[in-house]
RNA sequence: GGGCGCUUAGCUCAGUUGGGAGAGCACCGGCCUUACAAGCCGGGGGUCGCAGGUUCGAACCCUGCAGCGCCCACCA
């Protein structure tokens, strides 16, 4: 073993290893336990976020897999088909290209062959994370089982009448020239305006007052062009004599009715709404109740069609925006423009503004779907951890609308549905099997639908699917339902929900027991990580390392902000002026773990990395010591344990008890916690303290007892940290083991450690801390008074009671050598001590003679520092039990428990004063 | 507009049923002490966002307020 860790030297090798073993695969003999990954995208690339999250799944499922459960990963990929759509489209676009130039076989067959080429960037990844998945059962959302498993979803929801095609308004996306849901939509608060425009009114009419016009108010003129009504609310006084009325809508010359709906805030702008039902969902709905017509004024990508007067034809939307208002000034027609904030649609994977468009789609009825997946979570068999995102599932899944599952693109699973020439749709599972159940003769020519259906439909049915279904397979009798979902809280309505849903639907199964909700990962400073800002941190990066020109070059390439550059540039010199050092990955795991806290979103900073590579550093050297000191040696024979050994061993039983305990609550930041603490404040900077004595002056069943307690002890924390910290706990095992006869061939197929209460040492531990308590006394005098650390010196012990002496007695040999002692003995009763400093353990004295070594006024200082600490104890403690009602209504224990608080620090304070003025005489 | 979360040491965060305010990093002082300088030893540092209430007792429970963040929603 080298001195000093290097992951780089051990990680990929043994990574290999550990596959090549099949040891992933499912082979314990207990339950079943599952997790589903959620599948990344095929062409995409691991991001922080995939880290964090395969770091919980990997140490869930390596935790199971040792507690002997038939532990299965299932790994795959997502076709993610608008994101890889794009990306090759982009490829195209640099040749000059677009997808209609290759047309749509040839396309499909390009991002095929493109998903061949970097489909294995991202498992490979994985693979640098240390994940534990069975690769033997990859799966891809578009491999030809999983795709007719898609299918049959398809035709069974059609066949009960949950799918139907319907001409609906719908978010277009006219960037992408495809139908988004209504989750694909993010609205955006942006700065706008708030037009007014006037609409004389037809037919000669006035108002009462006068007027010849009504005042609309509206953030989108253009769309004017497509008005069927103009409404106001059914008791707004000041239009009540104008419905019923028409007004002319300017521009185009078309007469429109006023309509009264309590949909119209009388309070808002004018009190007055242009209604145009193709292009507005409320309108739309407006339209409905009122009959109106429908004029779809835009094209595919929002530019203006034959509907509207020819000087608009062809004009972008935006261009129209403004042509529209220039011609309504120069008619009079235009009225004040307000400064106004409003919410804009936009497609979340192009950015383009969304526009509601009327075309033929094809939905999913969902309340009928939903009212299980509703259930399931009420009566808890699914249930969210933390809690409080089940709020956020229900409000959701009460209120759901219908879903637009299909999308105008090439990329993704082909929706199974046929036109024949008259027009009617045949659903089924292929071609063949609907011709054949509809007697349809070859002479019927058949067109299959050109749209594909949206990602998240196939992902829906990723638990089940992976398995085989719909055949009835071994695998899914096996791993469904699965035990925990691991996933973050931006997808619970895309893939949580929806999963809940079909996998209810289609295998009378809820998909999992447990989701376990966790937090988005964020730079240092609490910002997003995104490409576009150029604050993102590449995970292979904090394993491998990065120099800093590197990394800069790396952050600022491809931008599609290309004026942020100077700003990336700058901002990464700062934060990492010396590149990024490399952690190893069982760092960077182990750091996941310890952030992940309560499902809150978390910073990742790279102070905390740092500490957590020198944590495994400090566990390197710690099994480096234990090897130098137990690998020649005899370890079989009679043994006489220490109270150190006993006491490490009750210290380990508990941290047993709380690993235990933090897995069942899914809460890692707590093991990792007490791993850090066990092995570093407990383990090393005690345990391997104490046994230093020993090794050097013990008798041979002494040094053979704690020989004997630092392998084993050593040997079951790296079990205990394998599911964090794989590659260094597995190199250190395979030394370690031998020693105790131990023979597996890996830590991960090893019994995980369980509590044993047996050996938990309460005496032990009192005495440990007793022990602790003089060495800590000692190294205080000694750290305040500056005296040198290598001066040996005189200690004496005083008062206390027998109990104190026998544990001085029984590790006299540790307080030597821990507190760096010259001699150590107890004072007589009738020996009165020389000038010392003190410290108290209980009430017995620690008492270091000053000599020539210590300071007296620094010695009057540190008593005084002391005293006031004791004082102000026993003031606040005499206040709570001079309240009467404390000592009447608290329970007998805690006033007890002051009690002796009081009698504790009244004590040591009398002591101290003592002390201080046989001090100050000096 | 509705809902949720957060506010604890300089920074990042723990704090499980209400009963002595914690960790890591940073900071100050001392050490190359034979596992580890990616280390060791000692130390300083908080009116637990604000205001009320419940209680013998509140960082924790209740109410209100403020600030920050997120999600959902049809005010043109």
């Amino acid at each position: 073993m080298d001195k000093t860790y290097q992951p780089k030297d051990i990680e990929q090798a043994l990574y290999a290893e550990w596959e090549r073993a099949g040891w992933f695969a499912p082979q314990g003999k207990g339950n079943s336990f599952c997790i589903m990954i959620p599948p990344p995208n095929v062409t995409g690339s691991l991001h922080m976020g995939h880290a964090f999250q395969d770091t919980l799944m990997d140490a869930l499922i390596r935790h199971q897999r040792m507690c002997g459960r038939n532990t299965l990963w299932q790994v795959g990929t997502d076709h993610a088909g608008i994101a890889t759509q794009m990306v090759v489209e982009r490829q195209l676009e640099q040749q000059q290209q677009s997808r209609a130039d290759l047309g749509r076989e040839t396309f499909v067959e390009r991002v095929w062959a493109w998903k061949q080429t970097s489909g294995g960037q991202i498992t490979e990844q994985l693979r640098r994370m240390g994940a534990s998945v069975d690769w033997s059962r990859e799966r891809f959302t578009m491999d030809d089982g999983f795709s007719r498993a898609v299918a049959e979803v398809f035709v069974r929801l059609y066949e009960d009448g949950l799918i139907y095609r319907g001409k609906r308004l719908v978010n277009w996306d006219p960037v992408l020239k495809t139908a988004l849901s209504d989750l694909e939509v993010e609205n955006v608060e942006e700065k706008g305006s708030l037009w007014e425009l006037r609409y004389p009114l037809a037919d000669g009419r006035r108002t009462s007052t006068g007027d010849d016009h009504l005042i609309v108010a509206t953030t989108r003129p253009e769309t004017m062009l497509g008005d069927a009504a103009v409404a106001v609310h059914p008791d707004d006084e000041r239009y009540a004599e104008l419905v019923g009325a028409f007004v002319e809508l300017p521009l185009v010359g078309r007469r429109i009715p006023i309509i009264a709906d309590d949909y119209v805030d009388a309070e808002f702008g004018t009190g007055c709404v242009k209604i145009t039902p193709a292009h507005d969902f409320n309108d739309y709905a407006m339209g409905q109740r009122h009959d109106l017509p429908m004029h779809n004024i835009f094209e595919t990508d929002a530019s203006l069609n034959d509907e509207v007067p020819e000087a608009y034809r062809g004009l972008d939307r935006y261009d129209a925006r403004k042509q529209v208002l220039a011609d309504l000034e120069a008619i009079g027609l235009r009225g004040e423009t307000h400064d106004h904030k409003l919410m804009v649609p936009r497609g979340d994977r192009s950015g383009a503004v969304v526009e509601p468009y009327l075309t033929d789609q094809w939905f999913v009825a969902m309340a009928e779907l939903a009212r299980p997946a509703i259930e399931a979570v009420e009566t808890g068999r699914v249930r969210f951890v933390p809690k409080q995102y089940e709020n956020t599932y229900f409000s959701w899944m009460r209120e759901i609308q219908d879903w637009c599952i299909s999308r105008q693109l090439w990329w993704g699973h082909r929706i199974p549905a046929w036109y024949a020439p008259d027009g009617a749709v045949y659903v089924g599972r292929d071609e063949a099997e609907v011709r054949a159940t509809h007697g349809l003769g070859a002479d019927v020519p058949l067109e299959q639908d050109p749209d594909v259906l949206e990602t998240w439909f196939s992902s829906a049915l990723w638990t089940f699917g992976t398995l085989g279904w719909p055949e009835d397979t071994e695998a899914l009798r096996t791993f469904h339902p699965t035990d925990v979902l691991v996933t973050g809280h931006d997808i619970i309505f895309f893939w949580v929900a929806r999963m809940i849903m079909m996998t209810l639907r289609f295998t009378g199964e809820v998909p999992f027991e447990t989701v376990y909700i966790h937090g988005l990962v964020r730079d240092a400073e609490g910002q997003k990580m995104s490409k576009s800002k150029g604050n993102g941190l590449d995970p292979l990066d904090l394993i491998e390392g990065i120099e800093l020109e590197e990394l800069v070059a790396k952050r600022t390439r491809g931008l599609m902000q290309p004026q942020m550059e100077k700003r990336i540039e700058k901002a990464t010199r700062r934060d990492f002026p010396d590149g990024i050092p490399a952690f190893g990955t069982d760092a960077l795991r182990f750091t996941f773990c310890a952030l992940a806290s309560t499902g809150r979103d978390v910073r990742f900073d790279l102070n905390r990395i740092t500490g957590y590579r020198n944590f495994c550093n400090k566990l390197w050297n710690a099994a480096n010591y234990v090897r130098l000191n137990t690998a020649e040696a005899e370890l079989e024979g009679e043994i006489e344990l220490s109270t150190a050994d006993r006491w490490i061993v009750s210290r380990f039983q508990k941290l047993l008890t709380d690993v235990h305990f933090a897995y069942e609550t899914f809460r890692f930041d707590v093991m990792a916690q007490r791993l850090y603490e066990f092995v570093w404040n407990e383990y090393c900077d005690w345990y391997l303290e104490l046994t230093k004595p020993v090794l050097r002056d013990g008798s041979p069943s002494q040094q053979r007892a704690a020989r004997r307690t630092l392998v084993e002890v050593l040997e079951a924390v790296l079990r205990v940290a394998h599911p964090v910290i794989p590659y260094l706990t597995e190199t250190v095992w395979r030394e370690v083991a031998p020693l105790l006869d131990r023979d597996g061939p890996t830590i991960m197929l090893e019994a995980f450690p369980v509590a044993d209460d047996g050996r938990v040492d309460e005496d032990a531990e009192a005495e440990i801390e007793w022990v602790k308590g003089v060495i800590l006394g000692v190294r205080n005098i000694r750290g305040e008074m500056n005296v040198p650390p290598g001066k040996a010196i005189d200690v004496l012990l005083a008062e206390g009671n027998e109990s104190d002496r026998a544990r001085l007695e029984r590790n006299q040999g540790f307080l030597v050598q821990l507190a760096r002692l010259q001699s150590l003995a107890y004072l007589d009763a009738d020996t009165s001590a020389p000038a010392s400093a003190i410290q108290l353990v209980g009430d017995m004295k620690v008492l270091v003679p000053m000599a020539d070594l210590i300071d007296r006024d620094a010695e009057l200082a540190r008593l005084d520092k002391e005293i006031e600490r004791r004082r102000a104890e026993v003031e606040r403690v005499e206040k709570k039990l001079a309240n009467e009602r404390f000592t009447a209504k608290a329970p007998a224990a805690v006033v007890e428990k002051e009690r002796g608080k009081r009698e504790e620090a009244l004590a040591a304070l009398q002591t101290l004063a003592a002390q201080r003025e046989e001090i100050a005489a000096l």
